[in-house]
DNA sequence: ACCCCGCATGTAATCCTTTACATCACAGAA
DNA sequence: TTCTGTGATGTAAAGGATTACATGCGGGGT
């Protein structure tokens, strides 16, 4: 067993109450005993019991994060900006990735639900109602890339529309008028926002409206790489292709390689987030930059302010910005 | 505030600890005795305070671990499998990526060391005396890729020799005579076992020796990348690399597009890891393939073990296994 | 008719820390 | 000398859940 405070108050021959003001506010307690108590918490390898402050505390500087199993890079990130953040204030970061059932991710909150002080949830299909009463109204969360709708919880999101609609305004000005679309699936937020800006721009810049130029993929590399043998197939055949994410995007990359094509020559481009890998292909990728690390950052800031009660539920957006790259037929930013 | 095991007692008219028995292990209670403890809880929206619960059970069923911040899609691998198999058995994880400083790393230690019941550590240039004052002895400790010294931590490491023997052997079959070699630095565990199996795989083949084809780099994309240049200024140049893992790998792929050059035709490259990317690039990557999710099932595994003392420390090696693709020159696996 | 046993439930100790309040000793003032 | 104020330290009550042990009730055996 573990030394306790009891451990150290008795071989220092001092009460608890001293040891534990030692330890932490150093309220006036005299100098010789002070030293007399530190000397016996280290020869005692002496730790507080955290979990038995917790519950006096009333708090567990722990916040919850649950995350979709995709998006490798892209949760690195976000998980990146969460921890310099959380670390920052003296909190900690309970992870769960790789939940893909609605039940599961359900027992995953329940199960962290007396034990953080706050929840982040990054869930893009997920419907409000159910977390109302899963969820008790004393405890603060804040949801990411995702339907902003209700009062009660804190949102933030990326500026899916406008990025999108740069991307494909940006292959009109290439000179492309049939652009394909690859989204991420009919559920997913981040992925219905994106298809809104594609359509907005093909219908502003007059480019071909054609439905059969929307391919459905589901955010994967695979289901990028898949859906070149469908572009293939269009008649007459698309010229460029936007891309709902990167990874998708890497996937279509290595779709037209092992097609013997290659872009931006046969199949221009674009795809969204700007992961660290769309520099390091070849030819590297045209993306609309998402802001992943600042998404993180961002959300642990107001997720802390709304556990220290210093604000109110708000609904904020980050904007993207066009990366011109390769593969879209610009030559690479500096 | 919310409501308490006394709260729920209070309405459901029993006393706790029919409440507890209820909730938990459903005791011997009457049938309406249960439903009637049930609706109550329902009705004020209780959930027991984790905190209280893990002070009373002496353990909190959370599992502290620490990353470097490097590695992106690595530790994505690594940390499903954690979550995977914690999640199995009921258990939470504690993440902390992106400690660069060996003094930040020291004091996230400390910062976890009363709430976990135990800890999983990535970090390649661990010294173990460190840890040794750092740890209390009643906290089991799983070592990731580290050196495997002391008998007091658990140890568990890819086969990076012999790995890096087999990628050097098959670039010999492939008729190379200089390969180089792209370090991880010389701090680094991995990097160094590594180049012991690039060495001994020179040292059996006959291959070229000079110390010069040993370039230094630091496990990063940009330095797989910079690297390319100094390859290219070698005297005769080198037809092959060995780059010790993949984000290097796939950097240097990048340079070499950079000038115009192209694997495996300018140069033969194969990587170390086998990242989901290493699949993806074009030409698509030749690596030594390490189980990283199985790195990490295996780690928790191995940490509950320990945890519930049905085990002492162990070292284990987890076997690699090369994957032949396009950048050394074969035509791709199936 | 009496006793005992078992089932359902309650009481209270325990986990470890923090902290409001109590106490004690001593110095300086009257 | 006695009283008071102050600084240092101790005592004990939370905080919320689990659980060993205690209690009380009713039915079955003799």
């Amino acid at each position: 067993m573990d030394a306790t405070i009891q451990d150290v108050a008795d071989r220092a021959d001092v009460s608890v109450a001293t040891v534990s003001r030692v330890l932490n506010g150093s309220d006036r307690v005299r100098e010789a005993t002070k030293e007399e108590v530190v000397k016996a918490a280290r020869s005692l390898g002496y730790h507080p019991n955290e979990t038995a402050r917790n519950l006096r505390a009333q708090e567990t500087r722990m916040v919850g994060v649950l995350l979709p199993n995709m998006h490798g890079e892209f949760f690195a990130q976000v998980t990146r900006g969460l921890d310099r953040k959380a670390r920052a204030s003296g909190h900690h970061l309970m992870v769960s990735n790789s939940h893909t059932q609605e039940d599961e991710a359900k027992a995953v909150i329940q199960s962290l639900l007396g034990r953080v002080d706050g929840l982040i949830l990054l869930w893009p299909r997920l419907s409000h109602d159910f977390l109302d009463d899963l969820v008790p109204d004393s405890l603060p969360v804040v949801l990411l890339n995702t339907d902003r709708s209700g009062p009660r919880f804190e949102t933030l999101a990326f500026d899916n529309h406008d990025g999108a609609y740069a991307a494909v305004e940006h292959l009109a000005e290439h000179g492309h008028e049939r652009v394909a679309l690859l989204t991420g699936g009919p559920q997913n937020y981040d992925a219905r926002e994106r298809r809104s800006g594609y359509r907005a721009a093909v219908a502003d810049y007059g480019l071909d409206a054609d439905p059969s130029l929307e391919l459905e993929g589901d955010f994967t590399r695979e289901s990028g790489r898949a859906a070149v043998e469908q572009i293939r197939s269009l008649t007459p055949r698309p010229t460029a292709l936007f891309a709902s994410n990167d990874s998708m995007a890497l996937g279509v990359l290595r779709g037209l390689h092992e097609a013997g094509l290659e872009a931006p020559d046969d199949l221009a481009v674009v795809g969204f987030d700007d992961i660290p890998m769309a520099h390091y292909v070849a030819p590297s990728l045209t993306t609309v930059h998402a802001p992943m690390q600042e998404l993180g950052e961002r959300a642990m800031e107001r997720l802390l302010a709304l556990v220290q009660d210093d604000a109110s539920p708000a609904h904020q957006t980050l904007h993207t910005r066009l990366v011109r790259r390769e593969s879209c037929g610009c030559s690479p930013e500096p």
